[in-house]
Parts: C-alpha cells; sequence; structure tokens
RNA sequence: GGGCGCUUAGCUCAGUUGGUUAGAGCGCAGCCUUCACACGGCUGAGGUCGGAGGUUCGAGUCCUCUAGCGCCCA
C-alpha cells in the first residue's frame, strides 16, 4: 500500500514501530539468560549474565534486570529490521521508533499526565483481575476464556433463627471463608420466603444474608448462590450492586492469606470452629485449599452428595498458566465505560477493510465492563510518573499523589526525586514514595501514532501526518491495540488516530493450522524469502486478502518466482525488439500505433489498469495482483506470440513500429502495476530502459494510453481476443495430431460472424505468422467452425 | 446463548449491482526443446456451486430454514 501510494505522488509517512516493552521481553529475558528480577536487591554494577542459563533462574535486581532486556530487544531489533528489509518493506527507517525509548516513555507518561490532570485516568482500590503467577493485574482485554473441567459441589447453609436452611451450589467451595452473602433471583418463588433471613456458612459460622438480585440464575445449579470477595466477576457486580463487605483470602501469590476468626469483618458464632479449619488452609493454593476443604465439608455433613463434575470456561489471562483470581488492589484506571458512546461512533466513523470487522470492535466496545486498568506490577515497563507523599506517621497518602511535571519527563519514581523532596526522604515519614507500577504495553502502544508523528516534539511532522491514514494490524488485536489508540486518540485529540483500518488475518501453518511454539508449527520467514525470493513471498502474502487468514503455500511462492521470472523474460523480449542495430534504445511514439490488435490489446490494459488502482485504493492489493497478473500471462501466451514475427521487422515500416510502440506502452505499464508486490524484479526491468526508481515513478493510468488509443472506443469485438481464440484451436490441433507448434498449417478454415470475421482478419497477417497458417479460407456463417488442416499431414 | 465469517473442480481460492455453455492457479495427464522464457511452453481431463424451500422469465449471486467448519463476545 506505501508504495502504491507513494507511486500515486503521495509522501507517505511509514515508520517502523518495535512493540518491545511488556511481558513477553521480560519472559523471553528470563528463559534467554536464565534469571529472574527481584526489586529487593541492589543494582550490581558488575553483573554479567553467565554463558549458558542456568537451570535455577538467578535473582538480579530491577535496574540490572531491564539492562539485560534493553540489550536483548535491540539484538532483536536488528533481526527484524533485516527481515523486514529482506521483505522489501518500503519502511522510512529514518524514522523507527520504540515503545520503551525514552522519546516513548516521555509520550507515555505525558499522555498520562494530561489524562490525570483532567480526572480521565484516575487510581482508586478495587477488585482487580489478578495472574498469580505473573504477579500482576491485567485488564479485560487481556482476558480469555478456556473450557476447564470443574465441579458442583451442593453445600448446606443452616438458617440462623429458624431450623432448616438451603442448599447452594458452586464450582469454588475453597472461598466459603470469603463468603458474604447468598443471592437468588428476585422471581424465584422457590427463595423469596428466605430472602431477608440470616444464614450461617458451615464450618466457619459467619452470618450472611440472603439476598435477591437478577443476575442470579434459576437455572444454574439449584438457583440460588453464594457470593464471595472474589469468585468471578459476577461476584464483583453483586459486591458492588448489593454494597456488601469485603472478606479477602486469596493472596497475591495465588494462596489463602491468614485471618483473625471474630475480628473485625470476620465477625463468626462458631470461632473456635472457625479457627481449627481455617489453620488446615492457610498457605495453600487455591487448588490445594479445595481439595481439603472438601474433606472438611463431607466430614462436616454439609457437602451434599458427591460433587457434580462439569466443564465450564474459565478466565485466564491470555499469556498465563493459572485461572486469574480476583483481588482488591489500588490500580491506576483510564476512564472508558462513560465514553463508550463517543467510543462507537468513532469505530463508524472508521473505514474499515473489510468492512464486516467492524462489528469486532462494536461487540467489544459494546460489552465493556469496566474501566481499563492500566497499572501492571511488572518491571520492564513504562513507569507510571507519580509518587505520593507520606504523612508524618508513616502512612502512604494516596489521595494526593505528586504528578511529574512535564519538562522533566521521561522520569523513574523508583530514582527520581519528586520536586521539593530528597533522596533522604524516600520512604521516611513526611517524605515521598515513589510509585512501583510501571503501564500496561498498550498504555503506550496506544499511542503509537503520538510518538511516531512526534506529538508536542515536532509540531510540524504532527499536524502533517496526524490524524494519519491507515492502521494495519490483525484481527486478533482490534480489542486491545485499535481499541486502545482510537481511546487515546478520542481523549487527546477528539479525533480518529487514522482513517481507515486495514485488518488481516493470520498467517496459518501449512496444513491450516495457528501457528504456535507449544505445537512446534511455527514457519519462519526468513528461510523462505532465502529459499524463493522476497518477490515470491510477497507474490504468496498479497494473496492473502483482507482479513482472511493465510496458510504457508510453497507452492504460491513457486509461482510467485515463475511470474518473477516471467518478467524478466518477456521484458527481454520486448526490449531486445525496442532497441536498434547500435544497441540503443529506439522507441516508437505512442502515435505509431496503428495495428488494431495493438490498439485492442491497450484498450484491455487500460481496463486493468483502472480496475487495478480502484482495487488499490480499497486496499485491496489482492484483486490489484489478480486482475493484473490474469492480463499479463494472457499478454505473453496470446498478444506476444501473435505481434513476434511482426515485432522483428524493421521500425521504419508502419506494422513493425505499430508493435514495438505498443510493446513498450505495454511493457511501462505492466512494470508498474506489478512493481508494489514485485519491487525487486520490476525495479531490475526498469533500470533495463529507464532512468530513476520505478518505485517513484508515477503510477500508470488508463489516459497516458491515450495517445495511442485517441478518443476512439474499444471495439465491440476485440480483435486481439478473436485471433487469440483462434490461435488457441491451432495449437488444440497441433498438439491433438503431436505435432510441434512450428509446423504448418496448410488451410485454415474459419466461419463466424461477419463481425467476428472482420475482427479476425484486421490481424490476418499476425494469425499466419504466429500459427504458421499457409492457407486461410474464412466464411460468414450461423455456427462458428474453425477447421485446421496440417501441412505434410499423416 | 448472541454476533461475524466461511462452505464453488483432488487442493487453495476468484466470481463486483441476479442474465448467454461457472473461472484461475496448483496438482494431474498428454504433447512440444534453435530464434524472450525447460527456474519453460502448449493442450486437456475435472465442479451444477454444503442441504431444503422460496422470489424471479432467469440465482453460485436475493430471501427463509437447516447442517458443518472457524473466529469474536457473553
Amino acid at each position: 500500500m506505501a508504495r502504491f501510494h507513494r507511486m500515486r505522488g503521495k509522501a507517505v509517512f511509514y515508520p517502523m514501530g518495535w512493540d518491545d516493552n511488556g511481558l513477553p521481553t521480560e519472559r523471553r529475558v528470563q528463559n534467554y539468560f536464565g534469571v529472574r528480577c527481584d526489586p529487593t536487591l541492589p543494582f550490581d554494577p558488575d553483573f554479567a549474565p553467565p554463558s549458558d542459563p542456568p537451570k535455577d533462574p538467578i535473582a538480579i535486581s530491577r535496574p540490572n534486570f531491564v539492562a539485560l532486556c534493553h540489550q536483548l530487544t535491540a539484538e532483536d531489533e536488528q533481526v527484524f529490521e533485516h527481515l523486514w528489509r529482506t521483505l522489501g518493506l518500503s519502511v522510512d527507517w529514518s524514522h523507527t521508533y520504540a515503545t520503551i525509548s525514552e522519546q516513548a516513555q516521555r509520550v507515555s507518561q505525558r499522555g498520562f499526565l494530561r489524562l490525570a490532570r483532567k480526572g480521565q485516568v484516575r487510581q482508586h482500590t478495587a477488585p482487580t483481575l489478578w495472574d498469580v503467577d505473573f504477579r500482576t493485574a491485567v485488564s479485560q482485554a487481556e482476558l480469555e476464556d478456556r473450557e476447564r473441567p470443574g465441579a458442583y459441589h451442593r453445600i448446606h447453609f443452616p438458617r440462623v433463627d429458624a431450623p432448616g436452611g438451603v442448599d447452594i451450589e458452586t464450582t469454588r467451595p475453597e472461598l466459603l471463608p470469603a463468603c458474604v452473602a447468598l443471592v437468588a433471583h428476585p422471581d424465584d418463588e422457590r427463595y423469596q420466603p428466605l430472602c431477608g433471613t440470616e444464614v450461617h456458612t458451615p464450618m466457619f459460622g459467619v452470618r450472611v444474608p440472603v439476598l435477591a438480585h437478577q443476575l442470579a440464575d434459576p437455572e444454574k445449579g439449584s438457583g440460588i448462590a453464594m457470593i464471595c470477595t472474589f469468585g468471578d466477576t459476577t461476584d464483583v457486580v453483586w459486591w458492588r450492586e448489593l454494597a456488601l463487605p469485603t472478606r479477602t483470602i486469596v493472596g497475591r501469590d495465588g494462596r489463602l492469606l491468614p485471618v483473625v476468626w471474630n475480628s473485625e469483618g470476620w465477625e463468626s458464632d462458631a470461632p473456635e470452629e472457625a479457627t481449627a479449619r481455617y489453620e488446615e488452609l492457610v498457605g495453600r493454593t487455591v487448588k490445594q485449599a479445595q481439595s481439603r476443604i472438601v474433606e472438611m465439608l463431607a466430614e462436616s455433613g454439609a457437602l451434599i452428595g458427591d460433587p457434580r463434575p462439569i466443564t465450564h470456561p474459565v478466565k485466564f489471562f491470555e499469556k498465563g498458566d493459572r485461572p486469574l483470581e480476583i483481588v482488591s488492589s489500588r490500580q491506576w484506571f483510564v476512564q472508558t465505560l462513560p465514553l463508550r458512546d463517543r467510543l462507537l461512533a468513532r469505530g463508524d466513523e472508521l473505514r474499515w477493510h473489510p468492512p464486516y470487522m467492524a462489528h469486532r470492535y462494536r461487540a467489544w466496545v459494546e460489552g465493556l465492563n469496566a474501566d481499563w486498568n492500566i497499572s501492571r506490577q511488572r518491571f520492564f515497563g513504562v513507569p507510571i510518573p507519580v509518587w505520593y507523599p507520606v504523612d508524618d506517621s508513616g502512612k502512604i497518602v494516596f489521595d494526593t499523589p505528586l504528578l511529574a511535571e512535564e519538562d522533566r519527563l521521561p522520569v523513574d519514581p523508583s530514582t527520581d526525586i519528586p520536586t521539593g523532596y530528597e533522596e533522604s526522604q524516600r520512604g521516611q515519614p513526611d517524605g515521598f514514595i515513589g510509585d512501583p507500577d510501571v503501564m500496561d504495553t498498550w498504555a503506550t502502544s496506544s499511542l503509537t501514532p503520538q510518538i511516531a508523528a512526534g506529538w508536542e516534539d515536532d509540531p510540524d511532522l504532527f499536524d502533517r501526518v496526524f490524524p494519519m491514514d491507515l492502521r494495519p494490524q490483525a484481527h486478533d488485536i482490534i480489542r486491545t491495540w485499535l481499541f486502545a489508540t482510537v481511546v487515546r486518540s478520542e481523549l487527546e485529540h477528539q479525533s480518529l488516530p487514522w482513517t481507515d483500518a486495514a485488518i488481516s488475518g493470520w498467517v496459518l501453518d501449512p496444513d491450516r493450522k495457528k501457528m504456535s511454539k507449544s505445537k512446534g508449527n511455527v514457519v519462519t520467514p526468513l528461510p523462505l524469502l532465502e529459499k524463493h525470493g522476497a518477490d515470491a513471498v510477497r507474490y504468496w502474502a498479497a494473496g492473502g486478502r483482507p482479513g482472511t487468514d493465510t496458510a504457508v503455500d510453497e507452492g504460491q511462492m513457486k509461482v510467485g518466482r515463475r511470474l518473477a521470472i516471467k518478467v524478466l523474460n518477456a521484458s527481454r523480449f520486448a526490449l531486445g525488439r525496442l532497441t536498434g542495430a547500435d544497441g540503443t534504445l529506439a522507441v516508437p511514439g505512442a502515435e505509431a500505433v496503428t495495428a488494431p490488435i495493438d490498439r485492442a490489446m491497450l484498450d484491455r490494459l487500460a481496463v486493468v489498469i483502472a480496475e487495478a488502482t480502484a482495487a488499490f485504493e480499497e486496499y485491496d492489493y489482492a484483486r490489484a495482483l489478480e486482475r493484473t497478473e490474469a492480463f499479463f500471462w494472457s499478454f505473453c501466451d496470446d498478444y506476444l506470440e501473435l505481434v513476434k514475427t511482426r515485432a522483428y521487422g524493421d521500425a521504419s515500416e508502419p506494422g513493425p513500429a505499430s508493435a514495438q510502440a505498443a510493446l513498450a506502452l505495454a511493457l511501462s505499464a505492466l512494470l508498474r502495476l506489478l512493481a508494489p508486490i514485485l519491487p525487486f524484479v520490476t525495479e531490475e526491468v526498469w533500470s533495463w530502459w529507464k532512468t530513476g526508481s520505478i518505485h517513484t515513478s508515477s503510477w500508470p493510468t488508463a489516459t497516458e494510453l491515450d495517445p495511442a488509443l485517441g478518443d476512439r472506443p474499444a471495439d465491440p469485438v476485440s480483435v486481439l481476443e478473436v485471433n487469440a481464440e483462434v490461435l488457441g484451436l491451432i495449437r488444440r490441433a497441433k498438439t491433438t495430431a503431436k505435432r510441434s507448434m512450428r509446423s504448418p498449417v496448410a488451410t485454415l478454415t474459419v466461419s463466424d460472424t461477419a463481425e467476428r470475421i472482420a475482427a479476425l482478419l484486421q490481424a490476418e497477417g499476425d494469425l499466419r505468422d504466429a500459427g504458421g497458417v499457409l492457407s486461410l479460407v474464412t466464411a460468414v456463417a450461423d455456427t462458428a467452425a474453425v477447421d485446421v488442416v496440417l501441412a505434410g499431414g499423416d
């Protein structure tokens, strides 16, 4: 697309960006060097990673860890740049950016501070999706559901003030100590009498109310559920809407936290039993705690019947290995829920390629259920540019954060000092403390248009390129990269960040399976580029229509290579005819095109140019290529064969001059039509007879053929098509007779309509030469027929 | 459960507003090597368009229902 628009005369701004901050880099660094980050350790200026990564990771300080991240991403970027250059991406490498660079950090932190001052990013303590292995919060956009085995456990809750009780069913019995209420649907007659009463949690003796809420599903389990803080996102909704207390038992490491029963918030009518029971659970992982509590529930008689196995969707961090927990923690949130309508309008305003991808965006925005949590408890990322005062008792005052000044950016609050303080006051009473978190990687990559365009650093560039024209990306990150970028642009500039989004599919393995490291079916591009050549690989890639997944197909790469070689050979022929006896190029002017068949070929070419141009304008490079390629093959197979003999003639004769002029016009246009897809072979051929790069030449237009075609309308019956058809029949006759294509035809008899016969005879000489026809007989008839009598036949 | 996409020759896919015998490439078969191309050329065989019903003079192409596959969201 960049090459097409550049040839159309635009100054194309096409930077490359490396998104190198974030978890994937951390994980790669851990595995590559055999280290892990322990932020409590001091910086070791002499640390060097061992040459062989040890089995047990070495704990290193955060600055050491971050240094290794920078080192490895720099190496990886070299590899990628080499790859993209080999592939022939026409990137302006002088505008390369990286999301961890100082400039990107400055933009990212500035973006954060602008929102913070407007109150559009705020911190508060809230139930947060939490990965217990990575020990970080994650956002709604990073969730995925995975089907996992589980079981419904039926548990009896006795009433407090009356005999009897109620059975609930839960897949998370280990959260029983965190139960804060039971809930049933308000219309569920079975439980209406219970609503407003209290029950005891079994074994822990905690009084919890029975409440009604429309989200309780009468069909699910026994129709009444226990609300725990927090088992899933529905618990969070109930907790918020029913104003329930919080009883947190799952820690950030995924293990059960200590609880003092009968202390405030943990009131129990059976504190001794609760303490004894909980003793057995504390410190265990969620999974371990579950098996133990089920045993205890069975012993105590509270478990009714056997657990009933089911398979159900469980929420995971997309990069995680264990189910997410929900913990209450202090995080920074970008407001997205109040923006929903504006974001939907922006989605409608954006031009999507293909258009149906707009549905993905709409579904995502309509389904938003939480503001965007951008705090991450990780190490390699852009720091949140905030400190907090510490009061005289040593307590952190979160409500009055100290925002960094914009002219100081980028800052790292863990080493930099807020204005008005001294380093000695860090962590001290009446001092300050830095926010320890970094931002979600999407919080920075959502600003890539601003980073690339030099927002506030280069106003001239920014004015010229923002909003941009095109975001190219795959469909899996519509809800993250695309969505987040729209959010930030809306908040900061009240506009779309780009007018168009071209959404690609995935590259699948040769068996049409999704590539994954764990399956071991990853195909890397460089060996394919080395084996088939960049033009060939690009040809295959260009066949992947927008939005459609495409399997790696070496067969298609071979076809692409054949096309490239064909371009070389056809060009060699055409240019050979345009070279005079003295070896210099001699191209007759366009007005020399007089032969009807030459004009017919150019008529077709004019249509192809229009079609390819329209397709590229719609970002449909696949269609543009298809149209051009189809024309090119028939150009070679039929037109070149028909005019070959004439083209060898003397340029001072009208016939040869017409053919040569037409060849030059067609070759010039064809090379340029193919240049965006096959940049290397077209540039090579261009250099044989033109000055300058084909990639800065002008895109072909139908009007450039006007000097040859005039304003004459295209013939209703194409001289080229009729003659190509008859030539095909001659070839068939020769093939059937197992004769060489050069063997002569004694008599060719063609019967057809007067119109088609007339068209045929417009190129009689060419047809005779190409088919080796000694005698041509034509007849006007209602039934079309072609009879080929080969000479010297047996 | 809601939504989106796909289902056309052995394989991968085109078929734009419904209109003459449904196209391409790969693969397959056969033939052809001086004069652009054997890292080739030519020719050929092979589908009635997932299924059912409907609208229409006419449907792969519009509508309804239905099956299977994939994806997104809940």
